[in-house]
DNA sequence: ATTCTGACA
DNA sequence: TGTCAGTA
């Protein structure tokens, strides 16, 4: 049976579908990361090129290149099993997430450091003006008259 | 009016 | 990627 659906998109069609822009799309072609047929000079694009941009976009979201985007849909083309697709992508992903959870980890560190000078101007700050903004001028001038 | 390519930001 | 130019 014929599965593939005949629906075809020009570039201004499938970038408003996904929400990007045509110069978006133009570029990820010029990257080699999709090769739509032409009508002449023009594009245009079908079901799976849609697909493959679907996943592009997500990949992207997850903070993969382009280059690496491009890596893991090359092999569905080969590989029919996708299975060194799977293992790719399992090995990008793993790398993905410990690079985030070691940036958390700085995060959570910065964060930490910071509540702590903050803590500590604050008691500063008490110690100094005990009444909160009243006079405004130096509390310690009776000590200094002795 | 719309698309395409190439150049520059 | 945005944008502008010069085409087809």
């Amino acid at each position: 049976m014929d599965g593939s659906m005949t629906q075809l998109f020009t570039v201004t069609e499938l970038a408003g579908l996904l929400d990007i822009t045509p110069r978006a799309i133009r570029f990820y072609e010029q990257k080699g990361l999709i090769n739509p047929r032409r009508a002449g000079k023009t594009r245009v694009y079908t079901h799976r090129d849609k697909a493959r941009l679907q996943l592009i976009l997500r990949g992207k979201r997850l903070g993969f290149s382009l280059t690496e985007i491009g890596e893991y849909l090359d092999l569905y083309e080969v590989d029919r099993t996708q299975t060194s697709q799977l293992q790719l992508l399992q090995e990008k992903v793993t790398e993905r997430i410990e690079l985030l959870e070691a940036q958390q980890r700085d995060l959570q560190q910065t964060l930490s450091e910071l509540h702590d000078v903050r803590d500590q101007v604050e008691r500063a700050m008490a110690e100094r003006t005990p009444v909160a903004g009243k006079q405004s001028g130096d509390g310690k001038a009776d000590s200094d008259a002795a």
